[in-house]
DNA sequence: ACACCGCCTTGACATAGGTCAAGGACAACA
DNA sequence: TGTTGTCCTTGACCTATGTCAAGGCGGTGT
């Protein structure tokens, strides 16, 4: 984030910001209270937003690109935790946590754009709006619950389960039992979302083309039967 | 929870809800307001408080014995989130969650009475109490801190560094560099919670006593050398 | 005192997934 | 058009951890 500068109080991307859950149940007196404590930044791909253990300044939210939360081992082996893409905010939890750390590191998958708030102003205005602190709770309990079925994933599946449950996560729309998706992402970083080597992610997925149950086209991955995907989950459950 | 019932204006076990932290900044008022709601229920060693899928009624506190949070895999494998001993409050964040569901099963490890706080009780008084809201709100972000750890430990880390941050976790008193803990827990949830098996942690600790790193004494461990201990974290860091 | 029953341990063996090493497919760029 | 770098794939092999099976040990009820 080379440069971060202050917010025009007309840019485009405050509207965007307006429009987020977070932001869009609050009175416009209080949103244009916090709109001069705003800074946008960019990020080249791979820029480093914050790491592990820096003082949390504020929360994010992406403007454009995608950003990446996760850890690295002692090893240097890295794991991602997950990407948020245009239009969602992360972060928002450490502001209430005691030790005011970031927890994960922030690195960006793509050049990106963020917008961050700063942690007290938000604060502040959660003190005077009830409804945007059940908001917040309600995110943050999202949160939480995604963790908890991420926990499940990685100590009760195994990586081809892993795989199918992202695969059929991702499907948007559904089409006579048909669907197809895109690969936002590079296959490592799926990989690692999964918490599986690049090597074994390419290998899975050509077991599954084999069986038919995918059909692979570069980052294109189409599923000819949805059901029959979701079918395989039980016949290899563990 | 056999039988469940209201729970007495002047019980003792008020005063002890009364002071944990979700509950002991609440106004004299507020809190008098919120106990006709309270239920006491009490759980056999192994009886289900509820399941995952459930709806969600309201939250817990452990007056006394053990409630396990945990999952069921489709083949029968169990694995363990977190144990909740007295004094501990549990699913407080599912009050917030879109679907109303319990996310995971909720099971007495030993004989258990839990107080239940109904969820739309605690939420009125929320709307009240702003720092109540940022109460609850760092309890949950807490929570949150505690999964992320957990997935990093259960996908970066090996069963041998997992098991050494436990008992290094366990360790409440060190004294010239050595401490004793007591397995509070029976091994096979201890195992459950680091995600290997019973048979793998018995080998574990079996090895980590041959490299005298640990005293094995029944469900006591002596820990000769704390810094010892922490140190072979680093020379087996995978 | 005995039999039973959880729980834990131990050994022999199996395997999912990781590691290492060698290309291959593109895209960016000169 | 060649060069370079990044990402992905594939094969051969390895290992941490799981699985299966057989006791052992301590508590409890009769």
């Amino acid at each position: 984030m080379l440069d971060s500068c202050a917010m025009d109080a007309d840019s485009p991307a405050l509207g965007r910001l307006r429009q987020h859950y977070l932001f869009a149940g609050l009175a416009e007196a209080d949103f244009r209270a916090l709109v001069p404590h705003l800074t946008v930044g960019h990020l080249a791909r791979k820029e480093v937003l914050f790491h592990r253990g820096d003082p949390a300044v504020g929360f994010y939210y992406v403007l454009t690109g995608q950003i990446e939360l996760g850890f690295v081992a002692p090893n240097g082996e890295k794991k991602t935790l997950e990407v948020f893409g245009a239009g969602r905010t992360f972060a928002e939890a450490v502001t209430f946590m005691r030790r005011q750390l970031y927890p994960v590191t922030a690195q960006a998958v793509t050049d990106a754009q963020v917008v961050r708030i700063p942690n007290q102003a938000y604060v502040d205005l959660l003190y005077r709006d009830p409804d945007a602190c059940m908001r917040l709770l309600a995110d943050v309990c999202q949160h939480l619950h995604a963790r908890v079925i991420e926990i499940e994933r990685a100590t009760v599946q195994n990586a081809r389960t892993r795989l199918t449950a992202f695969i059929l996560d991702e499907i948007e729309e559904v089409e006579q039992d048909a669907a197809t998706i895109e690969l936002a992402l590079p296959k490592h970083v799926i990989a690692s979302k999964l918490s599986i080597k690049p090597e074994t992610l390419s290998r899975l997925l050509r077991v599954m083309a084999s069986e038919n149950l995918i059909v692979l086209n570069g980052a294109r991955v189409n599923v000819p039967s949805v059901n029959g995907l979701k079918k395989s989950l039980h016949s290899s459950p563990a």
